[in-house]
DNA sequence: GGGCTCACG
DNA sequence: GACGTACGTGAGCCCG
């Protein structure tokens, strides 16, 4: 039917309902599995209520729910605090949101939301639309920011009170008639959203004003006017402030609509699906209240899974868990038409969710071809879509013709592409960044701007919130812990070595196992974990801390940072001629040719040979030869050391960077593209490799030129952020300290302070070796210090540097407290946690042996370095948004430092709003003691930006 | 593939 | 009384 006069179009405010749902029922949880569902059961109860109700002459025709798509709008560019003190979401209602998508759907009824827009201005935007066409509207909300709308043929509903609201009834609400409320609302303003209006003017005298005067700018023209002192001086000087909370709350009519009107035409309901959908949410009392009503038999319940049988239920095994239902290969399929795949399309939107593998010719995500998508949406049922198999085995001879009884990738991707970009079904993965930058990666009719997989869970960062410290977060380390099952070794199918092949030469019946099985694994993985999070109360650190970090991370990846070849190159030259002159010398000394690189033929050299003093032999029967012997050595006057540490730096350099560098350059974007992992640290911290840019050079000046090989693209510059001592601010926090955290607050250099309160020196003109020591021992208390470290580190007798420990620690006795209670939480808990809710377990804390003292010295750092890392983290997830619009890129994260490419022109800019949001990263969650201060830089180079 | 060495925070 | 120790990483090289 076309949407025209006669028609009546219902608009439901989702989120309202959502919110009232969630406040006005106990928290319930989903008996099988444990998942928060006490909203989703409100807002169904709510939605069969509103069916059923609709019906009779006032029935709608046509009928929409609408909900916020994400907290960022354009009021967000208009005033950066539009919404700010919004309290957080409570944890057990946000894995709701997606469920209540899946429930509208459920209900046959269109379910609408865009990025970028809030719920009410497309309810603005179909409200203008329907009256246009002469048709009628009802708003369902009683969110007075929606009365602005109503009028001519539009009215609202308030569902709590089951009242109309019409013109008259916003007039006795504002004052003033529905035209005239935005006015009225700019001058108010609204502590809610923040809309700061006029201070000291409440609706009544906003009312008064505007209707004295007739409108907002009428008004404020002739504020001069108004006779009341106070009145008249608010609304001169805040004039601007006025106007730009009217374009706060001012609704905009004109958002891009996805559905047309037509499309929003009333369903007949669908009882399966719905029935389906409820019985799955385990909504025993309406399932059977649903099925009456629709006149169908209920379904039989789900079983919780902990009752089915199972099959592995072998003598003496492991004990039988309710996760382990047996793998069928068997069963798995393949997907080689377009049928099948939109049967299967209609079995993912039925569930709402679908675990996602995908498989292709590489491990570097910028240089992999895709060969294939799997599929899973419950255990067991899992499939294979081959797109890119190809014949014969790869080698010299073989063709590259694709195998037959493939879909066509473009058809496939074309038709995947709305499931995987859906923001009512969720995907999974294990370890989605690979996955999401594949996906992006892909281009073709319908989608030249590649696939956007949102919303998505990753059971990898699950495991690390849940588990991280307790083994690593790999498919099959997981499948082997958790499922009892080892998948199918990849190098089963490939081989290794020299002969390994690729995966598009694997034969598509044997991938179909392999690939099926990993989606498979990863959807049971998701099933177990997804209540894990809240039972280990970890799902706060996975949803704020891990979970938004792939999108982010995928982004600066693939990104990249330009390196110059020729820079590299020329370098690489001088460090082969310097270590060629280098080597001579040295064999000379030794009295013979041998490897410089060899440290056991070293080792012969120097002790054997030559007979210098201090060979020590390590567990292996080698002499240690290590920087810190050398230069002992050195100091002694031995050239040859002198000469073999010169060679070795110049031989790390040009092996590790010069050389290998190059070989990173990706071929078609002139970059250099690494990879970060975000489970690859214990402390929070993330990592980077092939190649690792965080240990690019820097603390030699031979070293740090290495640096001006990585450049801004013409008509840009690097720019460098790094926080300022930000283990030590945290440990002056969570420690206590009263005088660290003073000198922080008054930008005191903090090792010049140790150092005057260690040794009664005064801070002005301080010994540059005694400032050296303290901030040694400023560092070893972060590491967990013992005499011996910092014996070594600043080659002093240890008696001294024990002497120095205790001094500082009788000075600072609040550290040893800190240090002793987390050892102390360590031991009992056998994890600590970051001031964010990390955890980390110390499974070896309870050892005996040097065993203990690693593991002790590791629960000392973890919580300080893995603060560090949630800050920055934290700082990261708000980057895009507060950067957006800018012409700027976040390239690079080094711990404490983040690299961004910015456009000439907006240095400053970049560098006001970036500092901010990493000197507020710790805001709201935990409120620091001490500031964070972060240095910045900029240049043509990393070199001249940092 | 383990051990050594060394680059970074 | 001796043991061996600063925390967290990744990569290249040697050598068995």
């Amino acid at each position: 039917m076309t949407f025209s006069k006669g028609c009546h179009l219902h608009l439901i405010d989702g989120s309202a309902f959502i919110f009232r749902a969630y406040h006005a029922l106990p928290p319930l949880t989903r008996k099988s599995d444990g998942i928060p569902v006490g909203a989703v059961a409100g807002f169904c109860n709510m939605l069969f209520r509103y069916v059923a109700n609709n019906s009779g002459a006032d029935a709608a025709t046509h009928v929409a729910v609408i909900f916020d798509f994400s907290s960022k709008t354009f009021r967000n560019e208009i005033y950066d605090q539009y919404k700010a003190n919004r309290p957080e979401l409570p944890e057990d209602l946000k894995p709701q949101f997606p469920l209540t998508r899946e429930a509208t759907r459920a209900f046959n009824i269109a379910c609408i939301e865009t990025d970028g827009y809030e719920a009410d201005d497309i309810i603005a935007s179909y409200a203008c639309r329907a009256r246009e066409a002469g048709g009628r509207v009802t708003i369902i909300s009683s969110d007075k920011d929606l009365m602005q709308l109503v009028g001519d043929g539009v009215e609202m509903l308030d569902p709590m009170k089951n009242k109309r609201i019409g013109r008259d009834e916003v007039l006795e609400k504002f004052g003033v008639y529905p035209e005239r409320v935005v006015d009225v609302q700019a001058l108010a303003g609204d502590s809610v959203d923040n809309v700061p209006g006029a201070p000291g003017i409440g609706i009544k005298t906003a009312a008064l004003l505007i209707n004295e005067f007739g409108d907002l700018e009428t008004l404020l023209e002739r504020a001069s006017e108004i006779p009341q002192p106070k009145r008249r001086q608010v609304l001169l000087e805040h004039s601007e402030q006025i106007r730009m909370s009217k374009r706060l709350v001012e609704l905009d009519c004109d958002t891009p609509l996805t559905e047309t009107l037509d499309e929003l035409e009333i369903q007949p309901s669908d009882p399966e699906k719905l029935m389906h959908f409820l019985n799955l949410m385990e909504f025993r009392t309406l399932t059977k209240r649903v099925a009456d009503s629709l006149g169908v038999a209920p379904p039989v319940p789900v079983e919780p899974i902990a009752s089915l049988p199972h099959a592995e239920d072998t003598p003496g095994g492991t004990p039988p868990e309710p996760e382990r239902l047996p793998f069928d290969h068997a069963r798995y399929e393949c997907i080689r038409d377009a049928a099948t795949l939109a049967r299967w399309i209609d079995a993912i939107q039925a569930r709402g969710h679908v675990a996602v593998d995908t498989e292709t010719t590489s491990l570097d995500e910028m240089q992999a071809d895709l060969v294939g998508i799997s599929l899973c949406v419950e255990p067991g049922r899992a499939a294979y879509l081959p797109i890119c198999h190809r014949e014969g085995g790869g080698d010299l001879f073989a063709s590259d013709k694709l195998c037959d009884g493939q879909m066509p990738a473009e058809q496939a991707l074309a038709m995947l592409k709305p499931v995987l970009e859906d923001p009512a079904i969720l995907k999974i993965g294990q370890n989605m960044k690979y996955d999401a930058k594949i996906f992006a990666r892909q281009r073709g009719e319908g989608y030249a701007d590649g696939i956007v997989v949102e919303p998505y869970d990753d059971t990898m960062l699950m495991s690390y919130a849940m588990y991280s410290g307790l083994h690593n977060h790999g498919m099959d380390e997981l499948a082997d812990r958790y499922l009892g099952h080892t998948p199918i070794p990849i190098k089963s199918l490939l081989g290794s070595g020299k002969g390994a092949t690729t995966f598009d030469r694997v034969p598509i019946d044997e991938a179909v196992k392999y690939a099926a099985e990993d989606a498979d694994v990863t959807l049971r993985l998701w099933q177990l974990f997804k209540p894990k999070l809240h039972q280990v109360q970890v799902t706060t650190v996975y949803e704020t801390l891990e979970r938004p970090l792939v999108a982010v991370l995928a982004r600066m990846e693939m990104a990249g940072v330009l390196v110059d070849r020729d820079t590299l190159s020329r370098m690489s030259n001088a460090f082969a001629q310097k270590m060629a002159g280098l080597e001579a010398e040295i064999h000379e000394l030794a009295g013979g040719s041998f490897n410089v690189g060899s440290p056991k033929q070293l080792g012969e050299i120097l002790f054997d040979r030559l007979g210098l003093p201090g060979g020590v032999k390590g567990k292996t029967g080698a002499y240690a030869t290590g920087a810190d012997v050398l230069e002992d050595l050195a100091a002694e006057g031995a050239e040859l050391p002198a000469r073999v540490l010169d060679w070795r730096q110049l031989s790390k350099l040009k092996s590790t960077y010069t050389d290998a560098l190059q070989t990173h350059i990706h071929p078609e974007t002139g970059r250099v593209h690494t990879s970060y992992s975000i489970t690859g640290a214990n402390t929070g911290r993330i990592a980077s490799t092939d190649p690792n840019l965080q240990n690019i050079p820097v603390r030699t000046e031979e070293g740090r030129r290495i640096r001006e090989a990585f450049v801004a693209a013409p008509g840009k510059r690097l720019v460098s952020l790094d926080y300022s001592q930000i283990e030590l601010r945290i440990l002056a926090h969570v420690a206590d300290i009263p005088a660290l955290k003073e000198a922080f607050r008054e930008g005191i250099d903090i090792h010049a302070m140790t150092a005057s309160q260690m040794f009664n020196v005064p801070l002005e003109g301080m010994d540059p070796s005694v400032r050296r020591q303290a901030k040694a021992i400023n560092f070893g208390v972060i590491y967990g210090i013992s005499g011996f470290g910092l014996a070594r580190n600043l080659r002093i007798p240890r008696a001294e540097a024990q002497a120095f420990i205790d001094t500082y620690f009788a000075r600072f006795p609040g550290i040893r407290e800190y240090m002793d209670a987390t050892v102390a939480y360590a031991k009992e808990h056998g994890f600590v946690q970051t001031l964010f809710g990390r955890k980390i377990h110390t499974p070896e804390i309870n050892s005996r042996g040097p065993t203990a003292g690693f593991a002790r010295r590791a629960a000392i750092n973890a919580p300080i370095q893995g603060a560090a890392a949630d800050i920055i983290r934290r700082a990261m997830i708000r980057m895009p948004a507060a950067i957006e619009g800018l012409p700027a890129k976040m390239l690079l994260q080094v711990h404490d430092e983040l690299l961004f490419e910015v456009a000439e022109d907006a240095v400053d800019t970049l560098i006001t709003r970036a500092r901010e949001v990493m000197e507020a990263a710790a805001d709201p969650a935990v409120r620091l003691d001490v500031p964070l201060v972060v240095d910045a830089g900029h240049g043509m180079n990393w070199a001249e930006a940092h």
